[in-house]
DNA sequence: TTTTTACGATAGTACTACTATCAGGTTTGT
DNA sequence: ACAAACCTGATAGTAGTACTATCGTAAAAA
């Protein structure tokens, strides 16, 4: 089935790679190959060496593709929230109503994802499961005021900021819309990791989930 | 000065080192240097190696005190939440109201570090940082289920049950406590992050402290 | 005084994170 | 059709990390 969201390419800072890993089947490999292995691996123990192997490849052909597996990790988190704000904008664009709108965008952004939909070699829902246990790492690192001034955060950033407009839309005399934008972005990542690793801290399991409180946390933040 | 703090150790799981590097000189060298070495250097770059020649001493040393620089992380991070639950135990023991109570709470720990205070080897506000830029790296691991089962992260979820006991004690009908509890714990080291390097996503400066805006968001929630 | 213990020094291993070079196959331009 | 450009895989090599093992000595404890 072709739709118009096969025919949307995200589309990132070339910054972020040497070559652009859509733009051959080889790329295409080393990004959906790094996504199973970095999620069965963790990022520590995932290297290039072991991904070129995987992929039936070498290792310097990956290095054609990115610098580094920092790199790759950045590309998969810009991609991610980038793919995140278009089911964002895709949600909420016809809800007329501030708080509604609100809501549904609270449940996009915190919601466990389990299709692995539209693209074809991104396995969405695995690459969730990385945000949740290695995006932290993307930017807690010596080199974060860099690489956000080359633009690695841009995508990140601007949803937070779309959020938190969303949010001065229900109130707009909240003073704290940017705090609570990026409190229910990386609050749902925590959340869902502690879901997983420390349930002895977290209200969230089967029957309660980080959206049910994101919203609850939200709507009565905005009373 | 000599002070009952200063008397007072924070008792740690022996699991967490090799040898006790309370007990000896060189232990406390270690502790006291690696603070500041992974303050300046971040985790990644900081070794053994280069601690070892730092405070004069030798790699293989500091192996008979930490089995890694996790092992090591992991000690200076219960550490600090040891001493964080000491803290907030002594500012609201006395307090009978439970709002109050909460805000006190609240303020403990989600403040902003400035005194090196009472353990002379450990620099606490330098730990705040690291606590920042690294706490997440001790958990965001392929080995947290194991190292959680050996109780390795028991003082942090320790108290962030006190503080979700402290949240059921204003409303006991809220029905995220430990959520919340978690929420504020982990949000207030990222809002003090996003505040060094990603102002466009927080609204905390200079004039806004993470406190206002986690003890405005609590009252709020729990009203 | 003997014996443990602690520490520093050195050596060595396996692996990581690259960089450089080369050769063959495929694609592209004319 | 043919050469040039390009892409990929293979191999080699370097510097550094994260250890482990062994040894000698000085100081502390028995």
């Amino acid at each position: 089935m072709n739709t118009l969201l096969d025919s949307l390419k995200i589309e990132l800072t070339d910054k972020l790679y040497v070559k652009d890993p859509e733009s051959s089947d080889l790329g295409k490999r080393i990004l959906s190959a790094s996504i199973e292995m970095i999620h069965e691996l963790g990022f520590e123990q995932f290297t290039f060496k072991k991904l070129g192997t995987a992929i039936g490849s070498n290792e310097s052909s990956i290095y054609r593709y990115f610098e580094n597996k920092h790199k790759l990790l950045l590309y998969l988190t810009n991609w991610y929230w980038g793919w995140m704000e278009l089911q964002l904008v895709l949600a909420t664009n016809s809800i007329d109503n501030s708080q509604k709108k609100l809501h549904k965008a609270i449940e996009i952004l915190t919601q466990e994802i389990q299709q692995d939909s539209s693209y074809g070699h991104i396995n969405e829902s695995k690459l969730h499961k990385i945000l949740i246990e290695e995006y932290s790492k993307s930017f807690l690192t010596k080199e974060v005021d860099k690489e956000n001034k080359e633009g690695y955060f841009m995508v990140y950033k601007r949803l937070a900021m779309h959020l938190s407009k969303m949010i001065q839309s229900v109130n707009s005399t909240y003073p704290y819309p940017s705090s609570l934008a990026s409190t229910i972005l990386e609050g749902s990542l925590h959340q869902q990791f502690l879901q997983d690793h420390f349930t002895s801290i977290t209200d969230c399991n089967e029957h309660v989930s980080p959206t049910a409180y994101f919203v609850h946390l939200t709507t009565n933040v905005l009373k």
